[in-house]
RNA sequence: GGCGGGUUAGCCAAGCGGUAAGGCGGAGGUCUGCAAAACCUCUAUGCAUCGGUUCGAAUCCGAUACCCGCCUCCA
């Protein structure tokens, strides 16, 4: 199994620590408001990948924080006027629900920042004590990159050589260096009554120093894999690497994993573009958190992602090529075998169907070489006429790869005894050649929401 | 200015030196009383352009063009 680590900007093999142990951090929300179709593509991929270790036997321990202090909550809580808790509390939730619907499973371990302020300021403390960090006039806190000389090696960039080209932001605090960054913010009356005592005064903890403390609270000093959005390799990530391992002595993460950022209609996500889009927005226009899922899950991960209505009606064309397939071995599986003519041979697919899924899958997470290989099973199988047994081992197969999709097979609906009455005397009405009467019985039920299919087995219902 | 990514059919998208997976869409067919659905078949002599290396290149090398990301809060 390869992965694309952007500390030494290569695909390498996947050896853990400590197998079969494998801990992943994954950078959460910041909860302010409602996640938004990027942000899930993240959560998306990082599902995968943790689905996909685990469908491997490996223990996964998967924790992901919740950032429920930070700026934007600040300024944003204030002009609710609710309380910090009240605030982040809601969306939080919200969260947790986006997630359920796009069946992401939720780590194992979901931290809050505001829970773990005794741990941050103790890590503070020690990077101050090995001089990493200083403490300023105004009571707040600065990591000072000078004293890490290994700074940049995540980003691959040295900070010398960019200032001088790059917009810098006037510097508002008393920091002795431009990049170093805050560790602990001192309180201002803007951030009202958001504030924890400290050795320093009172006040705030900075951004990146929640994701050093929460993942090395439960993982320990060195895990195996990191992962987030593209833009958080520079500076959030780097940080952490600077702090975690300025902190420890040790290395703090063996795999760092990004995905990228997707588009929608082509363009970068914006508000005023009116291409914004949360996963509420697109529920509300009738898309299930299924198809969502497929759309952002079938384009490889470290690819810009183009979100479109056309690539959600293609991902919900592909899922029902997928049903009408599962719901044919299910079919043909519960027939008892004894009334069921086997065929001649057994049906023996040219590619062998989990090999194929395993090899792209191990290839970097490559979802598309895993979903081809999925369609063309399909098509193969299609072709055939299954026995009973067959279709059963074909299901259980799938079921497993399932585990690492997470699309869900889908069950027959149950035909209520009215619709099937109806379906009956429609079929009836054919038989004794009253097409008339027939096409009355098909308009009504398509009324009900119900479409009937006529295949060479008898008529099936089917809900729209 | 620094660093990085991309350009494969109408759309999305694999491919990692051996002669273009897959999905959507489209066309044809099977089935059907007619439909619908489903299924099957077909759908890139060519992979941005130009050179080069090689028996062989979408794949390696060098230019060129266009697009994009990060360098500032950000998935």
């Amino acid at each position: 199994m390869k992965f694309y680590n952007t500390l030494t900007r290569r695909k390498e093999d996947f050896v853990p620590l400590a197998p079969p142990r494998v801990g992943i951090y994954t950078c959460g929300p910041t909860v302010y408001n409602f996640a938004h179709i990027g942000n899930l593509r993240a959560f998306t991929f990082e599902d995968l990948l943790r689905r996909y270790l685990e469908y491997k036997g490996f223990a996964v321990q998967h924790v992901m924080n919740i950032t429920d202090v930070e700026d934007k909550i600040i300024r944003t809580v204030r002009e609710t006027g609710k309380t910090l808790a009240e605030f982040t509390g809601f969306y939080t939730a919200e969260f947790f629900r986006d997630l359920d619907t796009l069946n992401i499973k939720r780590a194992h371990i979901t931290p809050r920042a505001t829970e773990t302020i005794p741990d941050i300021i103790k890590l503070i403390e020690t990077l101050i004590a090995r001089q990493h960090a200083y403490v300023a006039d105004d009571g707040s806190v600065y990591y000072s990159i000078q004293s890490f000389p290994e700074y940049g090696k995540l980003s691959h960039r040295k900070l010398d050589e960019q200032l001088s080209g790059a917009r810098v932001k006037q510097d508002e605090y008393a920091k002795e260096q431009m990049a170093d960054f805050a560790l602990w913010k001192a309180w201002n009356e803007d951030d009202g009554p958001v504030k924890w005592p400290s050795p320093w005064g009172e006040g705030r903890p900075g951004w990146h120093i929640e994701c050093s403390v929460m993942s090395m609270k439960h993982l320990g000093p060195s895990f195996d894999i990191h992962c987030g959005g593209e833009d958080l390799v520079f500076p959030h990530h780097e940080d952490e690497i600077a702090q975690s391992e300025a902190a420890t002595g040790k290395p703090f993460v063996k795999y760092w994993l990004h995905n990228a950022h997707l588009l929608v209609e082509g363009k970068k996500m914006s508000k005023s573009l009116g291409n914004f889009f949360t996963l509420r927005d697109l529920l509300a226009k009738g898309w299930t958190g299924r198809e969502i899922r497929y759309a952002l899950l079938s384009c490889h991960y470290r690819d810009p992602l183009n979100f479109t209505f056309d690539g959600l009606q293609a991902a919900r064309s592909a899922l029902q090529r997928m049903d009408e397939f599962l719901l044919k071995l299910q079919a043909v599986a519960t027939t008892l075998a004894a009334t069921e003519r086997r065929p001649p041979e057994g049906f023996a697919p040219s590619k062998p169907i989990q090999s194929d899924f395993d090899s792209a899958l191990d290839d970097d997470l490559n979802i598309s070489g895993a979903l081809g290989a999925l369609f063309e099973f399909i098509r193969e199988a299609n072709k055939r006429t299954l026995g009973p047994d067959e279709a059963a081992s074909i299901l259980a197969t799938w079921r497993r790869l399932d585990e690492v999709l997470g699309f869900g097979i889908p069950t027959k609906s149950e035909v209520p005894d009215g619709v099937q009455a109806l379906v009956e005397e429609r079929q009836a009405a054919r038989k004794a050649k009253n097409f008339k009467r027939s096409d009355e019985i098909r308009d009504e039920l398509a009324k009900q929401g119900w479409v009937i299919e006529d295949t060479p087995q008898g008529p099936r219902a089917k809900r729209k």
